[in-house]
RNA sequence: GGCCCCAUCGUCUAACCCGGUUAGGACACAGGGUUUUCAUCCCUGCAAUAGGGGUUCAAAUCCCCUUGGGGUCACCA
């Protein structure tokens, strides 16, 4: 048997990090296999402008690196790929449901059902339909049709069974058949509903594994019931969990991003994108915040670290591995190891993937992701030079592994302009303090004729300086970085004056000096 | 409320199917070392089988109940 998985999402206009999970797992599971994975898209609420809110779904699987062998863009033999318009294909398998007696016709007015509810509500009793459309004559029937009263056509449900179903991940579920209402399967302006529709496109698509969001389980009983009516052959079904909001067992939810800023976890990870987006001049949406897959891409993580994240949540390989790259998951990915209960999304554990494969990316790489930050926020200009390039590349390098995010760059923006933030309490505190102005007054000096201006050179001087001044070097580091860089933080300090330049460095000691007199300490 | 699902450190999980481990790993957190900053790296520590009943020589593991959490009950997907 060929193993064909798909993801099916509606066109919403972002792709949802929970659902992008389950997306992995089915496209991890047709890879491991050497199956294939298709996309279908769910549209058939057409209103909406289909480019648009499509558009941000493919590229987080194009920026994921998760391609589909059919589908939008690729097309395929099973086609079209979009729910609008496969209308013939739900025609025909209602009226092989109305012919086989499998459905019928329900003329009733929300108003009937409505109080058919009511009536199964005061009495306790599960709602079920009362079928009173079943016993109409044809005659009536013609006789609704002339007065112009819509229909709509219900599966008719085999009452007094017991459906079992075993589950790759739940393991074996059953229902009474007789609690299941007869579901309106084509509305009465006949468009199809979900649950039929999604049966005669797993059929005709010849899926194999239907992978899909837990929520799902409740509808499987209709769907196994509409397959075997059809006589199609029965897919394998497999309900991965939910993913939950940090520390919780919620599903995690577009429309509850107020609570999440609170949220201790979840409270870093918005503040870092808060930054980066005014830095890069990006406006926040809820399309583009934690839950969506398009932030973590605009805020320079890597598709490495979000797919060993994603992998890891309510999946494992054994008792110990963590790191794993999308070959190492594809080769050992299982429907069996994916955990039963709903994973809590974690955004610590993610950016600890993240540092990972960010010291394993190489330096062209980080270089290649960098740029666009750079160039977004204006510190670098466009087009990009070869020697700017090159300048990027050698500050990357001081920065090692202080770069965890592509945006991290843009903290560093002290390496690209004289306008660059100035952190004022450490400023005072180690340059503004007692006697320090004149000692960098005169280390200054010094550093106008260090040659060759090279770190060992710098570091050899300042060690010289510091012994015949009987003073710890450690005061003269901190001094100098804060003269140089404004910021306590960062590489090397000789990594920072080599970077920056003789002239440039001498040119910031002396305009931090020149506040002296302006602020005495 | 009916139906269905789920339950191990703060979090992600291993061990569960096929009873026997000082219940393992990772993240986070705390402490220490390296780096005269920060980050990295190394070491140490903290920390869990929801509760109650069975079955058994032996239960995280099998069974039942309770509790808690969640999903779903549309002419949405």
């Amino acid at each position: 048997m060929t193993v064909r998985t798909r993801f099916a999402p509606s066109p919403t206009g972002y792709m949802h990090i929970g659902g992008m999970r389950t997306a992995f797992f089915a496209w991890l599971f047709a890879r491991h296999m050497g199956g294939k994975f298709i996309l279908r898209i769910d549209d058939t609420d057409e209103a909406r402008n289909m480019a648009e809110a499509l558009g941000p779904i493919l590229q987080a699987f194009r920026w994921l690196g998760l391609d589909w062998d059919e589908g939008p863009e690729v097309g395929g033999d099973y086609g079209p790929y979009y729910q609008s318009q496969r209308g013939d294909l739900y025609r025909a398998a209602a009226e092989k449901l109305i012919a086989s007696g499998h459905a019928y016709q329900d003329y009733s007015t929300p108003e009937e059902i409505k109080a058919d509810r009511e009536v199964a509500e005061k009495a306790k009793t599960p709602y079920l339909n009362v079928r009173r459309s079943l016993d109409l004559s044809d005659a009536q029937k013609a006789q609704y049709d002339a007065e112009g009263r819509s229909w709509s056509l219900r599966f008719l449900v085999p009452r007094g069974q017991t459906l079992a179903l075993d589950d790759i991940i739940r393991g074996h579920v059953e229902w009474d058949t007789s609690l299941l209402p007869d579901p309106v399967i084509v509305r009465a302006n006949g468009g199809p509903l979900y649950n039929f529709a999604t049966v005669v496109d797993d059929a005709q698509l010849k899926i194999s594994h239907v992978i899909r969001a837990e929520e799902h389980l409740s509808n499987t009983p209709i769907q196994v019931l509409l397959h075997q009516a059809l006589g199609n052959e029965m897919p394998q079904f497999a309900h991965v969990p939910y993913v939950a909001a940090p520390g919780s067992k919620e599903k995690l939810s577009k429309r509850k991003l107020g609570e999440y800023r609170k949220n201790p976890q979840f409270k870093r990870l918005f503040e870092r994108g808060d930054e980066v987006f005014l830095k890069i001049n990006l406006p926040f949406t809820p399309e583009r915040s934690p839950v969506a897959v398009e932030y973590y891409e605009k805020i320079g993580y890597l598709p490495a670290g979000v797919l060993n994240g994603l992998g890891r949540l309510g999946w494992s390989l054994d008792e110990k591995t963590e790191i794993m790259s999308l070959s190492d998951m594809v080769q050992n990915f299982t429907l069996e190891r994916v955990v039963k209960a709903p994973a809590g999304f974690d955004p610590d554990k993610l950016f600890s993937f993240q540092s990972h494969w960010m010291k394993e990316l190489p330096l062209e790489q980080k270089v290649a992701g960098c740029l666009p930050f750079l160039t977004a926020a204006k510190l670098i200009s466009e087009p990009v030079s070869a020697e700017t390039r090159e300048y990027v590349s050698r500050v990357i390098v001081g920065l090692g592994d202080r770069l965890k995010l592509f945006a991290d760059i843009l903290d560093a923006a002290f390496f690209f302009q004289e306008d660059y933030p100035v952190d004022e309490k450490m400023f005072q505190k180690r340059v503004l303090k007692e006697g320090m102005p004149a000692l960098l007054g005169e280390f200054r000096q010094r550093l106008e004729s260090v040659e060759p201006f090279t770190l060992q050179s710098l570091e050899a001087a300042l060690h010289v300086f510091a012994e015949e001044k009987g003073i710890p070097q450690g005061d003269m580091i901190h001094a100098l970085r804060l003269s140089t860089t404004g910021c306590p933080v960062g590489p090397g300090v000789y990594d920072c004056l080599v970077l920056l330049g003789r002239d440039k460095s001498l040119a910031r000691i002396s305009k931090s000096l020149s506040q002296v007199s302006e602020r005495p300490a």
